[in-house]
DNA sequence: GGCATAAGGTGGGTTTAAGTGGTTTTTAGT
DNA sequence: ACTAAAAACCACTTAAACCCACCTTATGCC
């Protein structure tokens, strides 16, 4: 279970620090085989998933009725992008070029622990949207019954 | 089971580079016999399909009625398009001019990875799409289940 | 409070494989 | 037979994987 917000940066050659308070989570889940593919709903964010993790997700999509335009984008930004990674011997893993331009990261960006995966964020699109509070409109029947 | 996006580039004279990641599943699949066709649901996109998953697909494809303009519309994009190339000792194919142009792929492109086949998209095409983020609207009861 | 130590994070350098450009030879089409 | 394009071959450039060393920050102990 992944949760915390990190500060990272990419060096020149696209690598990231897995934050340490993570590694173990990531060692244990999937053998520190890591997904990285793009978060289909949001500009700037990737997503970082433990293997096993992704594998489940990977087939669900998989399923969709290749009908739907909307179901074959989906497959494509998830299935079609999907990387493998495993870090190095100091933890980092390569972040693939073609996904850190059109995901828009480039040296800072922001590490959240999102529960099953982790979310790379552009530190741009981060702040835009830790920026961005929620109006009462927005506020679901689901959330009333939250104990903020 | 293909998948992965890999920036390519082709040369002067049509050549794209299978990339490495994919290069055992081909020989593996298809004795390196691969055909390339258009995709009919979008522009830019090129179809590429080991020749055992080809030959599936193409039988279903030619069973399908003539009487109706779709089926025929279909079978001419895939059945009559369908170009079978090899790579080359350096792990390159060469993709039929006919085809970059009519899918408007010219020296930069990008490789997907789509389980049971590759597509090749033109940068330009492939990039308009990734940043088409999936809008609420958008999204059908099979989605809701999924493991995000 | 200050110092020592260890751990996390960062910056390269080196090696190896992958990708790219170009030349020559063959084949096919006119 | 001649032209043009594709196949095969060869050489070079670039990027990824691996490795090592350093810097910085947090932690514990004196």
């Amino acid at each position: 279970m992944f949760q915390g917000e990190t500060a990272v940066t990419l060096d020149d050659k696209g690598r990231v620090a897995i934050p340490a308070t993570h590694r173990e989570a990531v060692s244990k889940l999937s053998g520190n085989r890591l997904v990285i593919t793009y978060n289909p709903f949001e500009q700037g964010c990737l997503w970082v998933f433990p293997e096993s993790e992704w594998e489940q997700l990977r087939d669900e999509v998989n399923a969709l009725s290749k009908a739907k335009a909307v179901h074959r984008n989906l497959q494509m930004k998830l299935v079609g992008a999907a990387a493998h990674v495993e870090p190095d011997g100091n933890g980092r893993v390569l972040v693939p070029s073609s996904q850190r331009s059109a995901a828009g990261i480039e040296k800072k960006a922001v590490l959240l622990g999102m529960g099953n995966k982790l979310e790379l964020w552009s530190e741009q699109a981060h702040l835009a949207k830790i920026r961005e509070t929620i109006s009462e409109e927005q506020i679901t029947e689901d959330m009333l019954d939250l104990r903020f």
